[in-house]
DNA sequence: GGGCCCGCAGGG
DNA sequence: CCCTGCGGGCCC
């Protein structure tokens, strides 16, 4: 990780795992050997790729910043060489009375060996002195520096969001009269303040060998706190003329009088000015500098040229060690130009998810398999995993030309009645979302579109997007799956006291617009519920809910995470509470379990009961007899058993149920589709252990499997 | 306790 | 790519 990125700009998710190591201590800042070059360049923080990066990223010229990119790249990896600046090169440098940074122009560089200076430094150690004039104290002469006092001039200016406590940027500050402009010092920010009409920052003012530092200085400045740039830029002038290729051309088979792109220019395919032509490093394809988009007046001072297509986007690539590139979707996001300092990263506000449901597709319509009507999770983002409800945030999923497959009851409109087997429901839409909000008032009418429509086409009549409609037969509408979240309990006592619980199948009855509490017109649908096991709050239910086991779900590791959240929270209240004002220490109050992770009492949970038909295929599949007998033993885990199911039939390839499996005479399940890259691979052996199945595998597709899996998991292949 | 506003997933 | 959204937690 680079300063100034958090896990975030490393598009790291909830649970992900990542390995973090130390990185190695930068080598002395300017001064890159050509010794072991990779590992350099990979494994140490160089400066010259961060500083590139930095530049790429407030440079508005991203030609500029890629040919200086490659420039550096390339020379180190060809070369011995110091990064340093050459003469005449305008840089920033430190008045040592003042400690202040100063414009100015180098004009002499010479080295004086450690030796001559004292007897203990190694020889190595060449003391470089810069020479240098102050632009606008001519009168100083020249000035001889060390290279810490001497470094590129600033250029990259800091946006309020980039600053960050601790940084050390340079900034504009005036000791006598801390109101005023003054000179521009190094400074390290002590302290962000944010109000709705104020921004402070208050620095440390390091003044280097002039003195030590002023302590909470407030910056006047604040559009002008500069990035201090660490490395100088190279101009190497290597200029490497090349010959053209010249075996004979294909396409035009050495046809002078032809006009070639393959041969001549590839933009005008014109022979003609053979020295103003660039070869590219990678396709060989010649082009004429003036045929270039933007062109070129000259040849490039590069050893290395490649042509538009070429190229690689420099602005793209991150090597080993680098600053993360703005990338297009974080730029576009709106943390990118938010001034907040909020806090978002600690909850579940905004966390992707961490698996997802791919044993159904995400237009399956009816039950997920191994969810039980009574299935509870504590937030949207799990419920969204299971596949039951799959939107984050919206209240309906559905496809507007196709229907609706689930709805959470939120209580999101108080206007919505339920009396749990039937209940009415207002469409999404009429709110003015702007501001980056996902709910709001209604502020106009809703129309029958997007999930609206999609709602209605679930009615068993055909659409009517002015009036609504009701079913004949309202049974055989299409199936929604049913949420009832904690938030509706306001409104309705069939909302679960916590979490968000799976309650059935609910058919549409009919839909109609109407003029909502708000005024405006609003969509609004009556379903009904249409399920055979029974609904949560009715007394079969609860009997069923706890012959399955069915406790409030958790994310993986949010538990502990609250857990050590709280003990941090108490630890800190410890710290101020126990000042040592008495020996006696105050009595540790009463641990509190954390939140009982589900921990029923051994319960017996209803078994798995399979149909007949069932039964008959799963005898049907002879050669999975001991993986069927292996499943078969979690039968007793209830709804569980599928689970094993989808494990014991997972594919080793694509880690999903397989799809078309071909059974291998090693006992082992794999995808069709699977195993057939495999061999177009070359590679003719079972993915699973290696045994040789034979160049001319018939790979037959084991039919009375494919058939028990599609019972078990509905549709799953064309979620695929 | 209520306002604010974020990333994410999904559809179009 | 853009638009949409009956979450969620911090912060006032």
């Amino acid at each position: 990780m680079e300063d100034g990125h958090t896990i975030f700009d490393y598009n790291v998710g909830l649970n992900d795992i990542v390995q973090l190591l130390v990185r190695q201590a930068a080598p002395p800042a300017a001064v890159l050997k050509s010794k072991d070059k990779e590992a350099e360049l990979s494994d140490s923080d160089s400066g010259c790729s961060s500083a590139q990066s930095e530049s790429d990223k407030s440079s508005t010229h991203g030609e500029f910043a890629k040919h200086t990119f490659k420039t550096i790249v390339n020379s180190a990896l060809s070369m011995n060489f110091v990064i340093s600046p050459q003469i005449n090169e305008f840089v920033d440098a430190r008045d040592l009375n003042m400690g202040a940074w100063f414009e100015a122009q180098i004009v002499n560089v010479t080295k004086t060996s450690g030796e001559e200076g004292s007897d203990t430094k190694p020889r190595e150690e060449e003391v470089i002195h810069y020479h240098v004039k102050y632009e606008d104290y001519p009168e100083n002469g020249v000035v001889p520096l060390h290279s810490k006092d001497v470094r590129p001039r600033a250029r990259t200016v800091y946006q309020w969001h980039q600053l960050e406590v601790g940084m050390v940027v340079m900034v504009n500050f005036n000791p006598d009269e801390p109101k005023e402009r003054g000179y521009w010092y190094d400074a390290q920010i002590q302290r962000k303040r944010e109000t709705r009409t104020l921004h402070e920052i208050y620095t440390k003012i390091l003044l280097g060998d002039a003195g030590d530092s002023l302590n909470d200085c407030r910056i006047m400045f604040l559009t002008e706190i500069y990035k201090i740039e660490e490395v100088y830029s190279t101009h190497l002038n290597i200029s490497k003329s090349k010959g053209s290729n010249g075996p004979e051309c294909k396409h035009c088979k050495d046809d002078l009088k032809k006009n070639c792109r393959w041969c001549n220019c590839h933009v005008c395919g014109v022979k003609q000015d053979p020295d103003k032509q660039l070869l590219c490093d990678e396709c060989d394809m010649a082009f004429h500098i003036y045929c270039l988009n933007p062109p070129l007046t000259s040849l490039p001072d590069d050893d290395d040229w490649y042509c538009p297509e070429c190229r690689n986007d420099a602005s793209e690539v991150v090597l080993a060690g680098e600053k993360l590139k703005d990338s297009k979707k974080k730029s576009k996001m709106a943390s990118a130009s938010s001034t907040s300092q909020r806090d978002w990263g600690k909850g579940m506000a905004c966390v992707g998810r961490s698996k997802q449901c791919t044993i159904v597709p995400s237009n399956h319509y009816g039950p997920v398999p191994g969810v039980p009507v009574g299935s509870i999770w504590k937030f949207r983002v799990q419920v969204s995993e299971s596949g039951c409800h799959r939107p984050h945030v919206a209240g309906i999923h559905g496809r507007s030309n196709d229907g609706s497959y689930s709805l959470v009851l939120a209580g999101g409109y108080e206007d919505d009645q339920d009396n749990g087997n039937e209940f009415t429901y207002t469409g999404s839409g009429g709110r003015d979302l702007s501001g980056n909000k996902r709910t709001a008032e209604q502020s106009c009418d809703q129309k029958l579109t997007n999930m609206n429509r999609a709602l209605a086409l679930n009615c068993n009549a055909s659409v009517n997007e002015k009036d609504g409609a009701e079913a004949k037969d309202w049974k055989a509408g299409k199936p929604v799956r049913v949420v009832r979240s904690s938030k509706g309990r306001k409104h309705s006592k069939f909302s679960p006291e916590d979490g968000n619980r799976y309650d059935g199948i609910y058919k549409v009855v009919k839909y109609w617009p109407e003029k909502g509490k708000s005024g405006f017109l609003v969509w609004r649908y009556m379903l009904k519920r249409n399920d055979d096991e029974p609904a949560p709050w009715t007394r079969d239910g609860k009997e069923r809910i706890k012959k399955l086991g069915l406790t409030m779900q958790y994310p993986e590791g949010y538990l502990e995470a609250q857990a050590a959240k709280e003990k941090e929270n108490k630890e800190k209240e410890n710290e101020v509470t126990e000042t040592p004002t008495k020996g006696k220490r105050k009595r540790k109050s009463h641990e509190k379990s954390s939140p009982a992770k589900g921990t029923p009492k051994k319960m017996k949970v209803e078994a798995y009961k399979l149909t007949k038909e069932q039964k008959a295929w799963i005898k049907g599949d002879e050669s999975n007899r001991k993986l069927w007998g292996e499943a078969m033993e979690s039968l007793a885990l209830g709804p569980k058993f599928l689970n094993k199911v989808e494990e014991v039939f997972s594919c080793i390839c694509c880690q999903e149920v397989v799809f078309q499996p071909i059974t291998t005479e090693c006992q082992h399940n794999v995808c069709r589709e699977c195993l057939q890259r495999s061999f177009k691979a070359e590679v003719y052996s079972c993915p699973a252990c290696r045994h040789d199945l034979g160049k001319n595998n018939p790979m037959t597709v084991n039919n009375p499997l494919q058939a028990i899996l599609n019972q078990f998991f509905p549709g799953y292949s064309s979620g695929r």
